[in-house]
RNA sequence: UGGGGUAUCGCCAAGCGGUAAGGCAUUGGUUUUUGGUACCAAUAUUCGGGGGUUCGAAUCCCUCUACCCCAUCCA
């Protein structure tokens, strides 16, 4: 499939990485924590590893993260490993555990120990608190830290061997208890767990911290590209300190980050998802209102069109929150082409056609005309039949397409009725229809040139299988829910005497039906049986009548008011360097303002003076492209000095190059560091200015472009600048884009 | 308040100095024995705000704003 042209940045990256050959081949992997059920967001995950080790033919492991053995256990490793099967990813090898890499840790650990990097911790676990600092205030370093490495050699041991309560000591990585990030804050290697592990049993009573854990996994697995949602974008300094510090330098992993995903009316913290199981508020983690994939899968969702949805909701790094319409039209549009049409009565209102005797069976295609699949079912008929209460109405609304009093219907694969008498009860509730149908008007063969609005499902008395019928909807009211207060009392409506057609059940073509006009059903995987048989709604079919009614307009652009903060004033000596360069040397004042606060500017703008005296190009030239360099460079890591800007200037200023020209200058000398003339005299970057020569290539690209020409003459005046840019492209960008511009606006006007 | 991120249509999302992709949603219309589908069309003079650089800025520079993450012996 060649959707979409464009790529992700993770997909960017990773063939960025190939082509450059840092890696031969592509690793990913899919490190959950068994701790809980996966659901959508997991999916997402499941198909980024999965789906670039494919793309790239490169493989991805299945990896569960068990550092943590009181929260962890197997019944969720048996539910990672089905959903990573159910959708359709197959990974590499057998299943790993972190666990397995214990002993390789353990040794890890014992080399930063013995490098003089890690130490065991004894204070309390709230003394460590507090020695963290907080993000404003740094931490100070444990008195412990100090030990020395034969010490730590030995209490790391005795930890090992249990000689230690939990929480009695921990080890840590000595790193900066005054970092910025507080990640940094001597992280925590291992602690004490006398806690029994699922897979390593009582074998351990020291567990490694995710930190630690995690990079040590990846590069033991020989993973090339690590990626992970956006909370550990903190951690990567870490993940890259661990891996540096041990030398693990060859051929080592690198964290990536993305934004894990959202979905409007839909919770998605394993937290909340515990607590609607927890209170019974569902029915359990495959409840088909869950966002579990074990619930998806449940209410009906193929695998594939969770799949889909992932593909289309792209990878980003911007925190986003997807609107479950995109998710319900995955389904439905596979669903579409896939399930046969079949009919079924919710909420069944009789009706006895008068005119009708005996019975006849009705052949009908599964599949309406654009569907292109074959398969007939028979639809028994008679006299007494059911419709859907909804589409009769006496009093009907204005634009109602179904039947009235007054306005015939077609019964789908059968004949047009009409109505003749509606019977009440005491109470006013109609309770049956009388009507006649049309004999020369059967679907397929209809002569009765009777035009009607719609057709309608139906089924026929005596035939019809009672079914039970779960109709969901989404689980929350609120577009953000925040927990189980926001939970919609019309997620489930069971209704248990549906009517369907016989066919449905006897036959059983398939699982997922669409039951016409209602939408798409899902046979129960678990509660269906042929004496009492369960269809799960799946979603519905798009509605477009009744919305309009209740369109809300989405409220009328209100201008978000922005707010401009303070900027921070500006110090005696910055402000004499303002004043000196808009009086004197007559800057702009932003321009003015940019170089006077930025000490390392100033300076350098000084220097380029001396070179030459073209103060406002100079000024631009050092506010705007060596402010870029200096962003991440000190001045002394600078390729070039100011007598280089300088002369870049002055080849401006003469007009041997263009200012265009000029900024890719800049560019190859910040990277090279050669004088200016000489990369120009070397690339052949001198400018064109000569008017014949451009106005040549003016026509042509006119010439070339006939529909661009048309709209721009017809008022599209912003292709002004296309043209511009088809002529400097041509030339390689030499052509002198003030005299291109002139000469291309004196084209283009005659 | 320190550090790390993010901001392009109602919702996702491309775009990397030269005509603002695409999908979902919405709105018209055509086909239709599903108020479905399919098809056609509409929908950002503008990219969080303000300045600056440039012939030309969503893209480069400055600045402000909003939101997310980090102070678990969780991952």
């Amino acid at each position: 499939m060649a959707m979409n042209e464009s790529k992700d940045f993770l997909r960017t990256k990773v063939e960025e990485d190939l082509k450059a050959g840092r890696y031969t081949h592509v690793v990913t992997r899919f490190p959950p924590e068994p701790n809980g059920y996966p659901h959508i967001g997991h999916a997402k995950s499941i198909c980024i590893n999965f789906g670039i080790a494919n793309d790239y033919h490169g493989e991805c492991n299945l990896r569960m993260d068990d550092t943590n053995p009181t929260t962890e256990d197997t019944q969720y490793v048996e539910a990672l490993k089905d959903a990573v099967e159910w959708l359709g990813f197959e990974w590499e090898g057998g299943v790993r555990y972190t666990s397995d890499y214990f002993e390789r840790l353990y040794e890890y650990a014992m080399q930063l120990i013995k490098m003089g990097k890690a130490y065991v911790d004894s204070l309390s676990e709230e003394e460590i608190r507090e020695y963290r600092g907080s993000v404003t205030l740094p931490g100070k370093r444990s008195k412990y830290a100090t030990r020395s490495i034969e010490e730590n050699v030995e209490l790391f041991e005795r930890m090992k061997k249990g000689e230690f309560a939990d929480g009695q000591h921990v080890l840590r990585a000595k790193i900066d208890m005054s970092a910025a990030n507080m990640q940094l804050r001597d992280p925590l290697l291992y602690r004490i767990r006398h806690t029994s592990h699922q897979r390593t049993g009582d074998t351990w009573c020291i567990y490694p911290m995710y930190d630690f854990a995690h990079c040590l996994s990846d590069y033991i697995e020989g993973i090339s590209h690590s990626i992970c949602t956006l909370e550990f974008e903190n951690n990567r300094v870490i993940y890259d300190w661990i891996l540096d510090t041990l030398g693990l330098t060859q051929q080592r992993p690198y964290q990536y980050e993305f934004a894990r995903l959202n979905i409007n009316y839909t919770v998605m913290s394993k937290r909340k998802l515990l607590e609607l199981v927890n209170k019974g508020l569902v029915s359990g983690w495959d409840d088909p209102r869950m966002p579990t994939l074990a619930g998806y899968r449940r209410r009906g969702y193929t695998p594939q069109s969770i799949v889909h949805f992932c593909d289309t909701i792209g990878i980003a790094k911007a925190n986003s929150i997807v609107d479950v319409a995109q998710l319900e039209f995955a389904i439905r549009d596979e669903l579409n082409l896939a399930a046969p049409r079949v009919m079924c009565v919710l909420n069944p209102l009789k009706i006895t056609i008068e005119n009708y005797e005996g019975s006849e069976l009705l052949e009908a295609s599964y599949y309406p005309e654009d569907v292109p699949k074959e398969g007939v079912r028979l639809l028994p008929f008679s006299k007494e039949i059911f419709i859907e209460r909804e589409d009769f109405d006496e009093n009907p609304p204005k634009d109602y397409y179904r039947l009235t009093p007054t306005q015939p219907v077609r019964l789908k694969h059968a004949y047009i009725i009409e109505c003749k008498e509606v019977i009440k009860d005491t109470t006013g509730k109609i309770i049956q229809l009388k009507a006649h149908y049309y004999p020369n008007s059967k679907s397929g063969e209809d002569r009765s040139g009777i035009k009607v609005k719609s057709a309608i499902q139906w089924v026929e008395e005596k035939s019809a299988k009672e079914i039970e019928v779960r109709l969901y909807d989404r689980l929350f009211e609120d577009e953000s829910p925040k927990g189980s207060e926001d939970i919609s009392p019309y997620s489930l409506k069971i209704i248990r005497n549906a009517l369907i057609e016989p066919a449905v059940i006897d036959t059983k073509l398939d699982e997922r039906f669409q039951f016409e006009r209602l939408g798409y059903f899902y046979a129960d995987p678990i509660d269906y049986s042929d004496k009492h048989p369960v269809f799960n709604k799946i979603v519905g079919l798009k509605e477009s009548w009744g919305k309009k009614a209740q369109s809300t307009q989405p409220n009328k652009m209100e201008k978000k008011v922005q707010i401009d903060g303070k900027v921070v004033p500006m110090s005696q000596a910055q402000h004499a360097f303002f004043e000196h360069y808009t009086h004197t040397l007559g800057l702009n004042s932003e321009i003015a303002n940019t170089l006077a606060r930025d000490e390392r500017l100033s300076s350098f703008y000084a220097q380029t003076l001396e070179e030459f005296n073209s103060p406002i190009p100079l000024a631009n030239t050092v506010a705007n492209e060596v402010a870029r360099e200096l962003k991440d460079k000190t001045l002394k890591e600078l390729k070039f000095g100011a007598k280089e800007v300088a002369q870049l200037i002055k080849m401006v200023e003469d007009e041997i190059i263009s200012s265009k020209i000029a900024k890719e200058v800049f560019e190859e000398m910040a990277k090279s560091g050669e004088a200016p003339q000489t990369i120009v005299q070397i690339k052949g970057w001198m400018q064109i200015s000569n008017p014949q020569i451009l106005q040549s290539i003016i026509d042509e690209v006119i010439a070339k472009n006939p529909d661009n020409v048309a709209k721009y003459k017809a008022g599209n005046t912003k292709l002004f600048g296309f043209f511009v840019g088809e002529v400097l492209k041509a030339t390689s960008g030499k052509a002198n884009p003030k005299m291109v511009n002139e000469l291309v606006g004196k084209t283009l006007q005659s």
